[in-house]
DNA sequence: AAAAATGCGTGGTAATTACCACGAAAATTA
DNA sequence: TAATTTTCGTGGTAATTACCACGCATTTTT
């Protein structure tokens, strides 16, 4: 676990926890640590989850499936990165997800559920972290909404428009995406090919300019 | 304030906690009534928000405003609904939204950020208090990956037939959707006509079978 | 019961987007 | 530095969707 503590200190869910006390919220959170093969399934859809898992080593996906058996990934993690800390929180008692290490992984799973219905004997640790659980989640739900929001435009000019807006109110007029054209695409749920299309049209309309991942708007 | 405990003690956020506990909360959470006029805003796009909002008395709108000013509602609430419990929790410093109220309203406001960050006294309802919050917010999260899963489908025919199999898995094969037809095309963010003529072509292929509200997949 | 409003399907058309295929430029690897 | 891979724009076409207009059926209001 000791190995680990560089990364767990970094981890926004033990924000302002020290080190050492990190070390001792293990024994509560029944911390486990599991090693998986590239293409094992931590858990599958329809599994009752109730430990967070914090990736220490390795990546994994985090895959749904529909009736029919077809698989897409939602999303990519990496070191760091952890998982499954809604449908922990909101007991859920089906996972909508699976969640498949896409490398040869280290995962650490913490027993949330226990600290947050059973366990009460309160140290300022527990509090704390429920604090920050709490904080994380709602963060993710606020960018959740906004991506929300840029999706449910109804034409890929619009798309683009609100994204670059919300950008431009935090970075001013020269707006660098966190998005290669592929990622751009993705995130705002289009085609590839189209985006491009669409981004030249509104070049050609003076609507914005851009080079690479670098954007105006005029 | 007791002749709204009724309203209170059916809220999510006071899951537990005894109607008399829920008085003596009210004093940590700093709470206040204020009336609103038909047409006013609660709070407007950058304003700092630390207190949660529950509707007392009344609706309101959540609503979101682009650089050029254009409006849009996102979405509407009614008595025992409440709102900015993310944009507090996540502690950001610009809220994304306004809140207006669509007709004469009673609103109760808590001063959320206070119970989270400083008061620390820690009383049994704070603890329960939080975990009631983390839990809905928690469940919002889902929600909302679970439709942005929906909306993200490239085209109406796949937004329809994922939407169905979702509820599929809870109802069996009849179907009842809670929407009609128009929030069910705001819902997956189509037009309404667009989507009535692909439900059509659907019932056509034999994918589907449906009347009103109630379908069945084939 | 009549009148008004709402909900929903449908036809038709223009606009938008997905999809495929390709090549040039840039970045990465050997 | 050459070879390979990745990234991205573009043309073209087919499919999809938005948009407008309308009418019928159902519900609500008066």
């Amino acid at each position: 676990m000791k190995n680990y503590l560089s990364i767990l200190s970094k981890v926004k869910l033990f924000n302002n926890i020290e080190e050492s006390e990190i070390l001792s919220l293990m024994t509560c959170l029944e911390a486990r640590i599991n090693n998986y093969e590239k293409g094992e399934f931590i858990f599958t859809v329809g599994d009752k989850v109730d430990t967070v898992g914090i990736i220490l080593r390795g990546s994994a996906h985090i895959i749904r499936e529909n009736i029919e058996g077809d698989r897409t990934i939602i999303s990519t993690l990496g070191v760091g990165d952890y998982f499954a800390e809604a449908i922990c929180c909101a007991g859920v008692e089906e996972s909508p997800v699976s969640v498949q290490v896409s490398s040869d992984s280290t995962i650490l799973l913490l027993n949330f559920s226990h600290i947050l219905h059973t366990c009460h004997n309160s140290c300022m640790f527990h509090t704390k972290l429920i604090e920050n659980m709490l904080y994380v989640i709602a963060n993710k739900n606020i960018a959740l909404q906004n991506r929300m929001e840029i999706i449910s435009q109804k034409s890929l000019r619009l798309k683009v428009i609100n994204y670059l807006q919300t950008l431009a109110m935090k970075q001013g007029n020269n707006i660098t995406i966190p998005f290669n054209r592929e990622e751009f695409a993705d995130f705002l749920c289009v085609d590839r090919s189209s985006l491009s299309h669409e981004l030249s049209r509104m070049k050609e309309d003076g609507l914005i300019d851009y080079h690479k991942s670098n954007f105006r708007l005029l």
